[in-house]
DNA sequence: ATTAAACATCGATGCCTGTCAATGTTTATG
DNA sequence: CATAAACATTGACAGGCATCGATGTTTAAT
């Protein structure tokens, strides 16, 4: 199930009229909506929440399976899709993967449904 | 499939702290999941979107359908979806059922996003 | 080299949801 | 009253998706 071709929401930004002012493209609704169905889930909302609010603004899988209440295969899968909508990056230290928020990736998405 | 007991989206907008501060309730993740499923679709995006750009920015269901390519009855499960999730509203004309933006509700939203 | 820990990936499963055709409902009109 | 137009609702179906257990992979430590 993995989200795929993304654009990235800096350029989805950048590049549509604000949504109410003309209809929407067919392209650019199916981005959006892509960029939206990665967020439109609860465990993936606090995931969100949960690293940025984490120490040091960056947190590992272990830090965030027990509190969630997930299985851990389940929470690699929405970190998965996180990452791959653009909202969240990896990086690797020993055996811990850290999970942080790309900066301004929420406000690009508001952005596009605030411009009315 | 209807959205059901949707908090409006101005309390949710009021009620809960920008979600990178502290972690967001899980019922709040709930609660704002709901608010973008309904928008996470393409059809309605393009829906949201004609509504407001259309003419004196309300539309009935025949303006919508033929741009849209859907069938009609499937405009009408995605206009219910909007309204139950409090972005769009609807009054009668005679047989017309027009529809238009509620004011400040994709705001509200955004809102809640952009609080990083 | 073994073992263990931290994640990712895979396969399966059950629910959710977008879509349509068909039908029901309401309103206007002849 | 009968008919037609505009929507809503229903039932059915297929594809999508969240979830889990099991297994694979990488790294560190013994």
């Amino acid at each position: 199930m993995p989200v795929a071709e993304l654009i990235p929401l800096r350029d989805l930004a950048a590049c549509c009229a604000p949504i109410t002012r003309e209809p929407v493209s067919v392209t650019n609704a199916e981005s959006l909506s892509r960029s939206l169905k990665a967020l439109a889930d609860p465990a993936r909302l606090r995931l969100v929440s949960m690293v940025a609010a984490h120490e040091d603004a960056e947190a590992c899988v272990c830090d965030l399976t027990d509190p969630l209440e997930l299985s851990q295969s389940t929470v690699s899968h929405h970190l998965k899709v996180l990452v791959d909508a653009g909202y969240l990056m990896s990086s690797k230290r020993g055996t811990w993967h850290y999970y942080r928020l790309v900066p301004g990736s929420l406000d690009s998405v508001a952005a596009l449904l605030a411009t009315v």
